[in-house]
DNA sequence: TTTATATACGATAATAGTTATCGTATATAA
DNA sequence: TTATATACGATAACTATTATCGTATATAAA
């Protein structure tokens, strides 16, 4: 129910590094290359990233991405919906954020924890939203002692 | 990110069938039946939950299931991992409840949003760990006013 | 003008995970 | 003996995630 796409890490992963080198640009093959990610799936996710306004694009030879909106504006929340499509605990609540788009289910008739679905989905997504992009850069990674064998 | 298993759906439902039923035994027939689940998948939900010690099982003609722990004593936490296995945020931090198990990544030497996402685990965790099965019974479906076309 | 380097983007393959089904065995009350 | 139930392994069908390929376009610099 929890885990995040890798797709999902990999943005947090740039975001996280144009982060540390602000004003300056960096680029899809940067990013793959420091942290050995793949080179086209990192490419697609900085794009994605721009066509959702989180950061801006400038092509050509010296181009690459930088930073357009501040972190501590994103919430996680916003984040998952603009990287995973829109997100609910279960098809019948409505996906987190924009509107009631409450789907369809072939149990809906006769299903009795609707209502607790919909209660947990919008606790979920309260929760959520209390995390704001701008702690990715308070936490390092801190290798706990005994971490490698 | 956030979605959960049908399995897991079909075990809150089966759940929440018997603690409206206390005393009373019932069967992966009846909670199919009632709420048109598919047969087989139901059944082996049960006898999931009853390997968890959540149910007890009787076998042979009048045989059937019944509750057996207090659902107030089973947060959501326990319960996803009893139903979905071991739950983690992202592979490389320890999955929910038991043990420090910390997976491997293949991006672990170079990832700088590993302290993040530790946090974020340990966060989720605890969300999940403050919502307790009783409240199944809490909240009935209420079908919001204009919910069907 | 040519070259090197970058983003842009559609299509598709490979992999993994979820969900459903089938077949058979066993237990037990009537 | 029969009807009804759980028990359980194996596998098929479906869906989503993750990775790769091919090609087009933009731009700075030689
Ligand atoms: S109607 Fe019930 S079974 Fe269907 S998605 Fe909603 S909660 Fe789940
Ligand atoms: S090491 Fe980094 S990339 Fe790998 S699972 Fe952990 S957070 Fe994600």
């Amino acid at each position: 129910m929890i885990r995040l796409n890798r797709t999902t890490e990999y943005g947090l992963i740039a975001l996280r590094h144009m982060s540390q080198r602000r004003q300056n640009i960096t680029s899809a093959r940067e990013v793959a290359d420091q942290y050995g990610l793949p080179f086209e799936i990192t490419a697609k996710t900085l794009q994605r990233l721009r066509d959702c306004g989180l950061i801006q694009s400038a092509q050509g030879a010296h181009g690459g991405y930088m930073l357009k909106k501040e972190l501590e504006e994103v919430t996680l929340a916003e984040f998952l919906q603009l990287m995973e499509g829109p997100q609910a605990v279960v098809v019948c609540a409505p996906p987190m954020g924009s509107g009631h788009v409450g789907c369809e289910c072939e149990y809906k008739g006769k299903c009795e924890i609707k209502g607790f679905m919909t209660d947990l989905n919008t606790r979920v997504f309260r929760f959520l939203s209390s995390i704001r992009l701008n702690e990715l850069g308070r936490l390092r990674t801190v290798l706990a002692i005994g971490d490698e064998p």
